[in-house]
RNA sequence: GCGAGAGUGGCGGAAUAGGCAGACGCGCAAGAUUUAGGAUCUUGUGGGGAACCGUGAGGGUUCGAGUCCCUCCUCUCGCACCA
């Protein structure tokens, strides 16, 4: 449908004096509508660019970092297709999740309205930025053609047994009788009725992330196209380490406790290792504690403890407590019983959830032994031997020391001691060498309604049974009760709850948890290959066709989550064939947040613009209104911009011109009003310079002839020269750096250029081929080079210029080499290093010599050089002349 | 505390590979046009009388440093008892 040349309106038969975007840009988009122009088909003679945006929730209403993402993405899609490639850009909707159901418990709107109407409106408003999606390929994420393959993908995974269930703690709010997503618990309150929350133990399922642990690591190498500091959250959150486990004897301990097994880095420090801690909620608490006097005290304890949230207990400035268990432990190279505690900051989740306690060498070790006056043995001495054991006054943890107290193998540098130590403890059958990770496996069970359902029957006899593949979609039921209380809302929904079990036919039940959101957005990037396939998530050509995504566009916040669990769905379905690349996103450019400033009254709080007089006070009461802090836009700050107001009074090419100009991509957005004007003029500016001479060239030929180049005057090469110039510039800034900003900056010198070059349009002129076809060059280069930016514009005065076809199917401009070389140079002349003058109109084909005599010569130079020795002249070619003296 | 990034005019921001600091825009000022305003166009706009001084502070390398090296300060963002 794509087709050049096709017009669905008349040729404007001159342009109007006055530049009036809103007529234009519902012109084009329509046009663009109406002829399926950016509708992407198979092209084997084009590369491939596969160019996305993070996909949207629909909550309504477009923002303005919605249109400064999309607008980023919209450049280089159509700057892409400019430069000869085939450009899939699609869109969707992240359909599922919370809000819908809160709107659906406080207003009683059905969330399968309410999506559907957002998405509709927000449609809408995207379509009215311009920007060049396929829009045959949308999907919604709450569409059942799409969560079936969510479904599907859950099964395989499920038979491969990367899919368990598991026991696990949710938020719990009792008041509410509901469990809690973590973003509804704020200070460990819930959100709505502030009253605590508890955790509570639900079987839920889980993902597991863990088994591709390794490689969403190693393969953090391979994503050159990525900010470094998204790597480092990666790498963070996967948190490898390497280290030792390593088995403590239990002395006195129940026959079915021979022995605890911890973990630690540290293998080196084993003979520092004075004491045991262990986890609360680790199940061999009980047995130690087990009729011993301690066993109250501790399990008084353990309750506290593990009624305490995780973020205040795992807060590093967190006080460490800790009991006796009453049980000793062997240190297992030492020989000496060692006393088992129990200590709030171990992680029962990390590691073993047991620890070989180092005072001398863990700063935390050394806090919990120094309030509970636990015995500190040092056995590792920094390089100077300065270290006292008997008075130390912090943990020594350098690994640049080396060991004493520790036997044969004192005397070791604390690396070999590391490496001989653990080599030693798996010899003598004390423990294994053993990587650990921070990350989790991910747990995808959600008590609520609007979300995929697990495909998974509950049968009494035959256990968790998976819904057979021809049963799928498992259709989320419409008719819900919408209170707010209890589990998931599922399972009280009895036609949906009471199945019968695919394995024996009698009585089951469904399911009734949802899946996470983050599930959704983990492959959706591929089923935009191949929206409409019905055999499988993934039509596997139409992936080996366009995976990977060649540049993914989004915000910073989903640095860790949605990018690592995509990498790891990605490589899932890999594994199960239905894509080649191992990476979803070969690119990825994370955009800064759009800021303005805000207005603060003492006694109304944050106020809107329009609420400050001129003289900073609040309209409401008169007091001083303080201009605030430049913050992200939100709506409880009240410093929005609404998108629709803007386009409405600027049109949308001034609105993405500004956000593509105030700021580099990745650097947030301030945000300025009088900077939207600035934008504004300068397309007005442009409109002007066409128009004037749009009439007199659009029946003149583009390309000057190498007869036309040869006989130009001088300021005709200068043009020409001007113009490659910043035809080179604007190409590079996109190409490079995604450097919008200076990219537009050029492209408004340009301007100053044509305007600085600009003639009268004499019958002299008029008749002066080689300068109108000059001219002509120049406008559809400026044209071409604006349009990725503002394309509606640019497409309206491209055609004013008497251009066949549209400018986004036009080839992006070239720039010619020979062309960029100065006529004459400019010579700068320094004396010591600072500059003092500088030489015009030097000849390119001048030696060092003829220059460095030149500027000898120079009048005003003989200041600077008369009566003193020059020991040295440095020259830098065609640029500059240092006299050193 | 650890890690990453950043400090340049009144403001947003530019400065290949170490070579004219402040491109481009905003704002401001003057002028032109206009009955006036708006819009537009032209000119100017880092500081200082000047010589000169200027890229967070101090030192270094270099003929020459916003850029490279060392020390420090400030801010932003991540992570934060991970054994």
């Amino acid at each position: 449908m794509s087709l050049s040349g096709v017009r669905t309106y008349a040729r404007l038969r001159a342009m109007n004096a006055k530049y009036d975007p809103q007529t234009i840009e519902a012109r084009w988009q329509a046009h663009w509508a109406d002829n399926g122009t950016f509708n992407v088909v198979d092209d084997p003679n084009r590369p491939k660019y596969y160019c996305l945006e993070m996909f949207p929730y629909p909550s309504g209403r477009i923002h303005m970092g919605h249109v400064r993402n999309y607008t980023i993405g919209d450049v280089l899609a159509r700057f892409h297709r400019m430069r000869g490639f085939n450009v899939l850009h699609p869109m969707g909707w992240d359909a599922f999740g919370l809000p819908a159901e809160n709107t659906a418990i406080e207003k009683g709107i059905h969330p399968a309205k309410w999506t559907k109407d957002n998405i509709t409106s927000m449609r809408g408003q995207l379509k009215r930025i311009g920007l060049s999606y396929d829009w045959t390929r949308e999907i919604a994420t709450c569409d059942p053609s799409y969560y079936r393959w969510n479904q599907w993908i859950f099964l395989k995974m499920y038979e491969r047994g990367l899919a368990y269930k598991k026991r696990s703690p949710v938020n719990w709010c009792e008041s509410c009788e509901t469990v809690l997503a973590n973003e509804q618990v704020i200070d460990n309150r819930c959100w709505r009725c502030e009253s605590e929350v508890f955790p509570k133990e639900l079987d839920q399922w889980f993902f597991k992330i863990t088994a591709y642990a390794e490689e969403l690591l190693s393969s953090c190498d391979t994503l050159t196209g990525w900010p470094q500091r998204v790597l480092v959250m990666q790498r963070h959150w996967i948190g490898k380490s390497e280290g030792v486990e390593v088995d403590f004897r239990v002395i006195d301990g129940p026959p079915e406790l021979q022995s605890i097994r911890i973990f630690t880095t540290r293998p080196d420090t084993i003979f520092g290792a004075t004491f045991m801690s262990v986890a609360p909620e680790s199940p061999v608490v009980d047995l130690l504690i087990k009729g011993k006097n301690e066993e109250q005290a501790v399990r008084d304890f353990v309750s506290r403890v593990s009624r305490q949230d995780r973020t205040t207990r795992t807060d590093a400035g967190a006080e460490k407590e800790g009991l006796f268990t009453g049980c000793y432990a062997k240190n297992p190279v030492t020989g000496d019983a060692i006393p088992i505690w129990v200590a709030n900051f171990v992680l029962y989740e990390y590691g073993t959830g047991a620890i070989m306690a180092v005072p001398a060498h863990d700063q935390r070790d050394f806090e919990f032994a120094r309030q509970y006056k636990l015995s500190i043995r040092l056995v590792i001495q920094n390089p100077s031997g300065t270290l006292d054991p008997e008075n130390l006054d912090a943990a020594y943890t350098e690994e640049n020391g080396f060991l004493v107290n520790s036997d044969q193998f004192s005397g070791l540098s604390a690396k070999d001691g590391k490496a001989r130590i653990a080599q030693w403890i798996e010899e003598k059958q004390h423990g294994t060498q053993t990587i650990h990770y921070r990350l989790r496996d991910w747990g995808v069970s959600r008590q609520r309604y609007w979300g995929t359902p697990i495909p998974i029957i509950i049968c009494p006899t035959c256990g968790l049974v998976p819904v057979p593949e021809h049963a799928l979609p498992v259709i989320l039921p419409s008719d819900v009760p919408f209170t707010g209380k209890g589990g998931s809302p599922l399972k009280d929904i009895a036609d949906f709850a009471h199945t019968t079990c695919p394995g024996c036919g009698n009585q089951a039940t469904r399911e009734s948890d949802t899946m996470d959101t983050f599930v959704d957005s983990s492959w959706y990037f591929l089923r935009y290959t191949s929206p409409h396939h019905t055999d499988l998530p993934v039509e596997p050509a139409a992936s080996r066709r366009w995976m990977a995504v060649d540049q993914y566009i989004g915000g910073i916040e989903h640095a860790v989550l949605h990018l690592l669990y995509a990498r790891f769905f990605t490589k899932v379905l890999r594994d199960l064939g239905l894509t080649t690349v191992s990476e979803p996103f070969e690119n990825l450019l994370t955009q800064g947040m759009v800021c303005k400033e805000t207005y603060h009254c003492p006694k109304h709080g944050f106020v809107l613009p329009t609420d400050v007089t001129d003289t900073q006070q609040c309209t409401h009461c008169d007091s001083a209104v303080v201009v605030g802090r430049i913050e992200k836009m939100s709506k409880s700050k009240k410093n929005v911009v609404d998108p629709e107001e803007l386009i409405t009074r600027y049109g949308v090419d001034t609105a993405r011109l500004f956000s593509l100009f105030a700021a580099p991509p990745e650097k947030d957005l301030e945000w300025r009003d009088d900077g939207v004007e600035g934008a504004a003029r300068f397309l007005n500016r442009v409109w002007r310079l066409v128009a004037e001479y749009a009439e007199t060239i659009k029946t003149v030929d583009r390309n000057p002839t190498q007869d036309s180049a040869d006989a130009m005057h001088h300021t005709s090469r200068d043009l020409r020269r001007e113009v490659h110039h910043r035809i080179r510039k604007v190409t590079q800034d996109i190409e490079r750096e995604f450097q919008f900003n200076t990219a537009i900056s050029a492209i408004m010198e340009l301007v100053n250029v044509l305007y600085t070059f600009g003639f009268p349009i004499t019958d002299e002129i008029k008749n002066d081929e080689k300068t109108l076809q000059i001219m002509k060059e120049s406008l559809d280069a400026l044209v071409m080079l604006l349009s990725p930016f503002a394309p509606h514009i640019a497409e309206e005065m491209w055609d004013a210029l008497g251009n066949d076809s549209h400018v986004l199917h036009s080839s992006w401009p070239q720039y010619d080499p020979a062309l960029l070389q100065e006529a004459l140079l400019t010579i700068i002349v320094q004396v010591n290093g600072k500059t003092r003058g500088k030489v015009e109109d030097i000849p390119p084909d001048w030696t060092e010599e003829q220059i460095v005599d030149k500027v000898r010569e120079e009048p005003k130079m003989s200041s600077w050089l008369q009566g003193k020795t020059t020991h040295k002249v440095i020259y830098v070619e065609k640029r500059l002349v240092n006299f050193v003296v």
